[in-house]
DNA sequence: AACACTACCAAGCAAGCGCTTGGTATGTAA
DNA sequence: TTACATACCAAGCGCTTGCTTGGTAGTGTT
């Protein structure tokens, strides 16, 4: 029983107490090398016992992934919906997703891009619905940006290599550290629509 | 005995046909999922058989590391070799990691980005050693190019977002689409360095 | 002819895995 | 007081796993 802390979003219920110790687990060690037992003992019961709550480990897994896309999708829609003009708007969607792969969510954010193909082909095409309505979120204020010129290229494209940037900062990323999470953000901003786009540019 | 493309820098001896096979399965299914007997199953062999070749199976995912690390180590010295000016050996170190990733050692290399926890720490220390040699060439073009002024921020910073990007193509990148390697390349180099930095910028 | 080396097979062991089973303690509501 | 649901335990089943063992066929060398 170490008492593993809560992810972000998810209750502290039996079950939702599961779902952190997965999460964090999941993260540290992988899902596969990751025991029914393992989890079982962060909470403090019996490794049968969390088969009363899941069927599977897989939906334990699947689980994990799910209230992670449903908070996070939440936060991209309130953090578009504070801001008009679509630069800040992309600078919005850039500090949320940063949060959530760096902050308040990192563990299960984390499991959601690197344990992908652990679930199976069924799970995975639900996930993916979950995710699309997402990335649309994203792609919405590319678009408008490419419309306005603020970049020459397609937006999918754009959006993947923003993925890319955002996705790996989970193995270097340090909010201890001098880099803020705001300050990120704004070097990401740049790399989409030039450095010199922005008044206050320092 | 389903024969598994080689990958590029691996010979097909006995063992590099094992290596070649093994990377393929670690890449689509990931190494723990993996079994020895897989793995013995697209050579054609036993699975005990591979033993004789291997102490262990983390001795197998090591080698293919090891290989793919060193193959591109000296890609990356050939591409910074062959330009002078610093953009163009940015341009030419983008490629050559775009080649590595998503063209002739891809297998491999998604292996390297997404299986690095499954060595133990005395393994995963003498990966990072050769991981280590490798992106000092890359720092040290981007140093270049931070002294010739040609972006802000810190070139330490800027070769992680690079990662990223680069990084991720092997979840989304498809060559015999309309992008190519090339195309791609510049539009990563557009990122760091700005659109407008290059005489010949479309 | 004798030896040694490489590459493999056939069989199976011990450990660890996800999951099942039958049962108990506690709380709540009729 | 009975009835039912929730949350759990103790034990262990059946299967898969990485790996070991003892042996064989083919090749080259002296």
């Amino acid at each position: 029983m170490t008492q593993a802390r809560a992810v972000h979003g998810i209750d502290d219920s039996p079950r939702g107490r599961l779902l952190s110790a997965a999460a964090q687990l999941f993260r540290d060690k992988g899902y596969e090398r990751t025991t029914v037992r393992d989890i079982a003992a962060v909470v403090g019961i019996q490794s049968g016992s969390i088969f009363h709550h899941f069927k599977t480990k897989e939906e334990i897994l699947f689980a994990v992934m799910e209230e992670v896309i449903h908070f996070n999708t939440e936060r991209l829609r309130a953090a578009i919906a504070a801001e008009n003009r679509p630069v800040e708007r992309l600078r919005a969607l850039v500090r949320a997703e940063l949060t959530a792969i760096v902050g308040d969510t990192s563990e299960a954010m984390t499991v959601l891009v690197t344990e992908w193909r652990c679930l199976n082909a069924d799970k995975q095409r639900e996930a993916l619905a979950l995710r699309d309505i997402y990335e649309q979120l994203w792609l919405d204020v590319l678009e408008d940006l490419h419309k306005e010129g603020r970049f020459r290229a397609d937006p999918f494209i754009m959006r993947r290599l923003i993925t890319g940037m955002t996705g790996w900062t989970h193995n270097w990323f340090d909010q201890s550290r001098s880099l803020s999470v705001e300050g990120l953000a704004d070097l990401i901003v740049d790399r989409v629509v030039g450095e010199e786009s922005e008044e206050g540019a320092a």
